[in-house]
DNA sequence: GTGACGAATAAGTCTGACCTTTGGTTCCGG
DNA sequence: CCGGAACCAAAGGTCAGACTTATTCGTCAC
């Protein structure tokens, strides 16, 4: 599971990376290289590079003379897909959850707007293709059916809108439906208007109708967030 | 004005990491750590220390008897606040300018809307008068003051929206906007409706007025958008 | 043709040495 | 008692070299 595995300083990542994440070193907190490549029984060398990689994401600092200090939450490249996988696992999962969901009901709306503009014939067809997918799997608790066909479809929604920036919030999208269906208590069935609004979706793109498909979406991830707000307070 | 300008590795990452996101090598290249590491006359673990970084932006992969592979545009981590001012400083700048401004387009509205329910008194004095600030620096050439105002303007927008995936993009917005004043043909002055704009939104977000913010801030990006019609393609 | 074996290769890892920066401490003089 | 200059030690930064390991590619036998 773990996708940093590659590599001893991979190992070392998927440790030390959710800790921080975690909070688990109050902000200004002092690490120590050696302390670290001990604790991991690894060489200094791959602790450095493990070390490099965490403050390419800004979650610390390293700094001579006074080692390897944690940043402060608001630093973090929250955006980092690992970053996003690290929170995710940990305590507050349920607030990053909702911060995510807040980011879709912004974008996606705006996206399908686009990919109505933009898509191709073929993605139109692969959009029609998921939006079956889920209907076929959105009676007799097939979760892993629907979460799967789900994911593609919004995939490709965010890809046809032809921005570069859309189409790389594919994984964090993937990552929220896969937790919602996952860890979070969801109905055995989907909500059947939802997937109704799949369908009316790929419709309104394939018929190149933009505003229908912007409020169409725009209705998916207002119930995506109600739904957050019924399980969580 | 080089961010990485930290130790050896980050000199590299500053030659290396904008010749990659410019193209410099198809997809698919092979780069040889020894052959970096005489390049650039560092040693190799220092080398390895700015190939993991640029890995772990999904710049390249490295890989066992292979080498180091530069990975296709899709893959990169284009949320990474350095990857994104590398590419802005490449040749497809203003295609990455639009992607963003399209990004802005659909969640500073959105955070607008947030921010009119959750800003705090503070906050909300500190909008007004960034609003004041832009006034005062709209006519008579001050760019330079004027850019100032409304950097803070929208970064306190977004901070203000509660939402940790929306604050972090304030630094994205300041390069775009930078980017605008700096690198394109800017009028002299600032389009006068946009200055208004900033006032009205500052005023809803202290009226709690989230529709009307979010519908002003809608009018700012769509602004914006079109300013880059009218000077690109 | 196909499968297995072996050699070449480039990354991965470790070690130990030395350099450089920098925060703290000490000591002196005002 | 306080302030600044000189010093020192701690931690990261850099380097060179040796060794390990996985992976690809070529070869050879079947």
């Amino acid at each position: 599971m773990s996708n940093t595995g590659r590599g001893l300083h991979g190992h070392v990542l998927d440790t030390l990376g959710p800790e921080i994440t975690a909070g688990a070193y109050p902000p200004g907190s002092v690490l120590r290289t050696d302390e670290l490549a001990q604790r991991f029984e690894v060489s200094r060398s791959v602790m450095r590079e493990a070390v490099r990689v965490l403050e390419s994401m800004h979650l610390v600092e390293s700094r001579r003379r006074v080692g390897v200090t944690v940043r402060p939450a608001c630093d973090w490249n929250v955006y980092d897909p690992q970053v996003i996988r690290w929170r995710l696992a940990g305590a507050d999962r349920p607030r990053q959850l909702r911060s995510l969901t807040v980011l879709r009901s912004a974008v996606e709306p705006v996206a399908a707007g686009l990919a109505a503009r933009n898509a191709t014939a073929e993605q139109c067809a692969e959009l029609t293709e998921c939006a079956l997918g889920m209907v076929a799997n959105s009676r007799g608790g097939q979760l892993e059916g629907y979460l799967f066909h789900d994911v593609a479809f919004h995939r490709v929604i965010l890809t046809a809108s032809g921005n570069d920036m859309f189409a790389r919030l594919g994984d964090v999208v993937a990552e929220v439906l896969a937790g919602r269906t996952h860890h979070d208590v969801m109905f055995d069935d989907p909500d059947p208007a939802a997937v109704t609004l799949h369908v009316q979706v790929a419709e309104a793109v394939r018929e190149r109708d933009a505003a229908r498909a912007e409020e169409l979406t725009r209705e998916i991830t207002v119930g995506a967030l109600q739904e957050l707000d019924i399980l969580a307070p």
